[in-house]
DNA sequence: TAGGGCATGTGGTCCAACCACATCAAGTAC
DNA sequence: GTACTTGATGTGGTTGGACCACATGCCCTA
């Protein structure tokens, strides 16, 4: 057994050593999903640098949705290997609307573009359309604002999903983690919520009509007069 | 003035503590682009929490693209606010394709998706067009591959801003910086450079023709065809 | 056999020190 | 006066060691 030990790294830091060594055992296979990184202790050793570096590179890992850390002993501890793009796309997305870098407009319209490709090319059949339906029955007896548009992110990222593309769908789903406070306090300003959650469900439903009968320009016409014209009685824009 | 100290921070871990400081003093305004972070010596005593806590948030947003920490002293140094989503949305996907989770053919379909919807929509007046026309005299005269493919590179994501939306821009570029190094080793798979090289300057003038006369489905409809026929072409899956 | 309690191993946090680097100011030689 | 050297200062980068909280599982005891 050869040492891992690394000497000699130019002007990279610490940090971004122990991350290159291990995208470079994911790309190798030697680490997959689900599986579990060596200790920090350990792997702080193999590599020959201190466990702070190994710390920020798990933190970045952590931030990416790459890993989850947990403490104590047992099958649920440890870093373990997982595969969540939304969240790691969501956060970075949210920070830089922070910042004032993305407008809140943008988004909304990369939003209605990326739902209006996925609608246009479901296909009828996909089980995610099938849990679409199974939420619009819900969201019919849903009288609560917060349930409600808990289910209709829910359903959304269902439509997202039917297209079958894993980018899309991570996308799709970190643009509304990235504005979901914003949503909120949108729907704040509507005048009559009963008579737009009203609206809204029978948009919903003709959505789904539309894909189910394989038209999907329609299907896209649809979803994006849907998400543009919620945003416009909420006011998009207003809170600039 | 009031300290800054904080206690009695739930389950939230402590670098997460940082983190949401620094999210607030962005939304606040009160740490603007360009911008700089207090000393990682003087926030973590302000807020009552290590150093190393404190880097370990600085270290999330460096990936994030939100800051850039740079030693020394003077006007280049210390922990400055950027705005740079675009890598860091590149390396969350990269990380996820590495983990096999999401598929190169996802990624080339949604760079195609928003590309296609980017030039569809470009404004022939816009100066990221001009960008891009200078950057095609640049590509005629060019005939190293690697400087070729930088060219196309930029060519690519100045038509994208020419959409001026600041989301499909910061993607379209994180995608291409997602799958940069297959990129390159499909590159190497061509049976004849230079008459690819040919091939792609004249589809690249076509598409700026083609936006230039206002006619954003037909260069919608070449840049699908153009970046399909590529990874078609270099032989695409054929490296899973 | 059932229960309590300790051994073990994990990440979470903190501290104190040192290094490398870049700038700027004071002092010095010319 | 000017140009150069040199040190002080302040920044992030890195390290080692210590301790804590937590979760499991074994071992010993009643």
């Amino acid at each position: 057994m050869w040492s891992n030990h690394i000497k000699y790294h130019g002007s990279m830091r610490t940090h971004q050593l122990v991350l290159q060594w291990i995208e470079s055992q994911l790309l190798g296979g030697h680490l997959a999903l689900g599986g579990r990184l060596p200790a920090e202790r350990t792997l702080a050793e193999q590599l020959g640098v201190s466990r702070t570096s190994v710390r920020e590179a798990i933190r970045i890992l952590e931030a990416m949705g790459v890993v989850r850390a947990g403490v104590g002993s047992g099958p649920d501890a440890g870093t373990v290997v997982i595969a969540d793009p939304t969240t790691a796309l969501g956060s970075a997305l949210r920070l830089h609307v922070a910042t004032s870098h993305l407008p809140v407009a943008d988004i909304v319209q990369t939003r209605v573009l990326l739902e209006s490709w996925a609608v246009a090319r479901a296909n009828p059949g996909s089980p995610a359309l099938a849990e679409a339906a199974a939420l619009l029955d819900e969201m019919e007896k849903s009288t609560e604002t917060d349930q409600f548009l808990a289910l209709d992110v829910r359903f959304h990222l269902a439509l997202a999903e039917a297209a079958g593309n894993a980018v899309v769908s991570a996308m799709m789903g970190s643009l509304r983690e990235a504005i979901q406070g914003y949503v909120g306090r949108l729907t704040a300003n509507l005048p009559d919520w009963d008579a737009t959650a009203a609206r809204l469900r029978d948009e919903h439903r003709s959505i789904l009509a539309a894909i189910n009968e394989n038209d999907g320009a329609a299907a896209a016409k649809l979803v994006a007069d849907h998400i543009q014209g919620y945003y416009e009685e909420a006011g998009l824009g207003s809170g600039h």
